[in-house]
DNA sequence: AACATAGCCCACCAACTCTATAGACTTTTA
DNA sequence: TAAAAGTCTATAGAGTTGGTGGGCTATGTT
């Protein structure tokens, strides 16, 4: 399952998708708008600006915004970063590998088969990014 | 990502599954040869048990036996058992649904992608069985 | 220079889940 | 009735999740 902070993450950038270019947005704008408990939205931008995902400037004037385009930023490049392993299982993560204690992976039929799931979700949300998350995003 | 749990009930499953209609296996005899903690394998089987998958007998000469035969008992089942929801968000459940706070269903991108991404893996774990975990289960 | 603004950083906490264990109880068989 | 073997309840430690508080630093304005 999605951490709340997982959905907190898409719904942060859900908003500066629709402000992309149009220059910083406030924590707290965001905060309010999306409802989301405000300190702990910015450890969730400050983690996806140290991710290359967003930037921000500091004083006056200043805020979050996108630092790539909306279809840049993946599903799964997010996923990762705020929820961890798209896999079922350790030993089957591209991303966050760890071999097996007592199973092995050549005979391991539960190996196999979560290989094939982390391949169908892959599939998924690895061609799909957060432009797909906003309403009329497929036109 | 699968608990330790599921791990250990999978690999429970598969061993009753090679002792299938051979009588009653001891806790202890499967904790021994996959190297699961006594008891927590105890609470594990327990589980299956009263979802009916596994049966039991108490008493000298018994133990535990799957109720049904291998090939009957699909992956989603035991994962919903064990693991809990299959999909990555409660809106999305068809065992543990749970409406969205603060989204409609109606108009959320996040929602029709992760229903694409549990039929994804529910096509895979609907239509694979305890069997399938087994060396040679597809012959 | 001084001040306000707004992000950055660190530390902490409560609640919950996960993994595991202990011990007493019940049922069955010999 | 004694041994075997599953059943049940409770608990405890570790780790994760969700959330907060307070001070620091960089930036823009006056």
């Amino acid at each position: 399952m999605l951490s709340k902070k997982s959905q907190y993450a898409f719904k942060a950038l859900t908003y500066l998708s629709e402000k992309y270019e149009q220059g910083p947005v406030l924590i707290s704008e965001i905060a309010k708008k999306k409802k989301i408990p405000l300190k702990f939205l910015e450890n969730i931008l400050l983690e996806l600006k140290k991710a290359g995902i967003l930037d921000s400037k500091k004083g006056k004037g200043g805020g979050y915004f996108l630092q790539k385009a909306p279809d840049q930023i993946t599903m799964a490049t997010v996923i990762r970063l705020i929820n961890g392993p798209i896999a079922m299982l350790p030993c089957v993560s591209l991303y966050f590998y760890e071999r097996c204690s007592n199973c092995n992976e050549k005979v391991c039929g539960l190996h196999d088969m979560m290989v094939e799931v982390r391949d169908a979700t892959l599939n998924i949300v690895d061609n799909r990014t957060i432009k797909d998350l906003l309403v009329g995003g497929k036109s």
